[in-house]
DNA sequence: GGCACCGTTGAATCT
DNA sequence: GAGATTCAACGGTGC
């Protein structure tokens, strides 16, 4: 029997490991390739301009792999519970395909559209290929209950076995069969464009990861060709303040799904063979089960994503303070070093682990005593690997809410960042107004004597009215509203 | 994948 | 050139 289907691309944009696709093309006379814009998931309150870039970039690419096998990719906007009846109607749809997605929401949206389908007489397939394992079998060896220790959840998959091998993308050969599609592809279905979604793309930086599946692989062999490298990967190693990335950034290709996980996991192995290599929780492959790890806990923990009604969350009582919260999430706490990780995060979407660290300590419970929620949304926003199971795992493990329990190791927003950049190289690169400013006072420019800010050319304290000391300690200037060395550096602009 | 502080150690430098 | 001093590097410890 030959079906009429629709491929349903939501994560997973990508032709190889993608079992779901091969389902769909299976005794298929008709394939519609499919993309919906979801005002819930698709929202310019949630997604940041950059976010919004990788995603076009990466259907364009979805576009173009598929155009080499006479196929297109159909995007439409709209609630999928919407959209897919009028699509199973209008193109007497038989078969619809799509990849297994465990956050909540897709679960629920996911049961609703099966649903409709049914109701129509549709067949419904789904696979697993967003994560290394099936999430709930790992659940159900351990009892029913998701391990909260990354130690256990390695003794669970160890007796799971290796992940599955991943399987090639379809061939021309495999595509040959299918009816050719619409001439008015374009008006109908076609990619919109930045602008034509109504994007302020004013604030866009050159694209230094751009989207897609073939930007993700080459630049997976980029990484696997350097051998000693990834054998001697150690995480807590790579820099957390490099001028270039530290690590591999293949991060917003596997939550985009540009990049399959167990491509990547087994092409770590094949280097790894034969040779001496780091292992988990610090190797690469650690890497990647660690991602496993906060899947696991974000399928098997009620409300993952909040503090109450979490019940591996530690309950504690935040501060509510806007301007604080504000100061951060701008960039302008007045500490060098957080203040430049925050731009590095704005301006080109990502940031090194350990730096996110920095900045969810300094919010949390080093410094501002600001609830994780609020940091979570502004990763959301702005990172090209914002991932809902591991943005909320990551925020408890750093504010000491969940996973990790030793409140006291506190990074300091000075200290932490000299280690690898004694220089501040770093700082000067995503705060160039700092750049003239000698590196013995760069991580503390209000500790610098009045004469050395002046010649740097930047200001970092103004003298306030009621002050009696020129040279407050860091903790006035953080708590009080103070001027950031950019206001600063505007006013002093303003009157020369 | 803290950090600061302290004591030890050993090599380099000074007197 | 012996003894004193300095200092970076390291490890242990408590928060």
């Amino acid at each position: 029997m030959a079906h009429v289907c629709i491929h349903w691309f939501r994560k997973g944009l990508r032709l190889h490991d993608n079992p779901a696709l091969i389902a769909a093309i299976r005794d298929c006379k008709e394939l519609y390739p499919l993309f919906i814009l979801d005002p819930y998931l698709h929202d310019n309150t949630r997604v940041g301009i950059n976010r919004w870039r990788f995603l076009i970039s990466s259907l364009q690419d979805l576009d173009c792999s598929l155009r080499k096998l006479n196929s297109r990719l159909f995007v439409v906007k709209g609630k999928p519970e919407e959209v897919l009846p009028k699509l199973f109607t209008k193109w007497n749809v038989t078969k619809l395909t799509y990849e297994y997605d465990t956050e909540p929401y897709s679960l629920s949206r996911d049961k609703n559209v099966t649903t409709l389908a049914e109701e129509r007489g549709i067949q419904v397939i789904y696979k697993i290929s967003h994560t290394l394992y099936d999430i709930d079998r790992i659940i159900e060896k351990n009892n029913g209950k998701p391990p909260l220790t990354y130690n256990r959840l390695r003794d669970i998959v160890k007796v799971l076995g290796s992940p599955k091998k991943p399987i090639p993308a379809p061939t021309l050969e495999d595509m040959k069969n299918l009816a050719s599609f619409s001439e008015k592809h374009k008006q109908e279905y076609g990619i919109p464009s930045l602008e034509e979604l109504g994007l302020d793309t004013s604030s866009l930086a050159e694209e230094i990861f751009p989207g897609g599946e073939q930007e993700a692989l080459r630049r997976l062999n980029k990484y696997m060709q350097r051998t000693g490298w990834v054998c001697s990967f150690e995480k807590p190693n790579t820099s957390p303040n490099s001028l270039s990335p530290s690590t591999t950034v293949l991060s917003p290709y596997v939550t985009f799904g540009c990049l399959s996980a167990r491509t990547f996991w087994w092409r770590l192995a094949e280097v790894y063979q034969g040779r001496k290599h780091s292992d988990p929780p610090v190797s690469l492959h650690g890497q990647l089960l660690w991602r496993e790890f906060f899947y696991t806990a974000s399928v098997g923990i009620p409300n993952f994503n909040k503090m109450q009604g979490n019940t591996v969350c530690t309950q504690v009582d935040w501060d509510e303070n806007q301007e604080y919260l504000a100061a951060w999430r701008e960039a302008r706490t007045g500490f060098p070093f957080i203040d430049a990780i925050m731009t590095q995060l704005r301006q080109e979407g990502w940031m090194h682990h350990l730096a996110r660290h920095a900045v969810a300590c300094f919010l949390t419970r080093g410094d501002l005593w600001i609830s994780w929620e609020e940091g979570q949304k502004v990763f959301e926003e702005l990172l090209l690997d914002g991932d809902w199971a591991l943005n909320a795992g990551n925020w408890q493990w750093l504010s000491a809410s969940a996973f990790f329990h030793q409140f006291f190791r506190v990074y300091s927003p000075v200290a932490f960042g000299k280690k690898t950049d004694k220089n501040g190289d770093y700082i000067k690169k995503y705060l160039p107004i700092l750049k003239k400013f000698p590196p013995q006072y760069i991580y503390e420019p209000w500790k610098a004597p009045r004469s050395v800010q002046q010649a740097a050319g930047c200001i970092a304290y103004a003298r306030r009215p009621s002050a009696s000391s020129e040279s407050p300690t860091k903790k006035q200037g953080l708590k009080r509203k103070a001027p950031t060395v950019v206001d600063l550096m505007q006013k002093k602009q303003k009157k020369s």
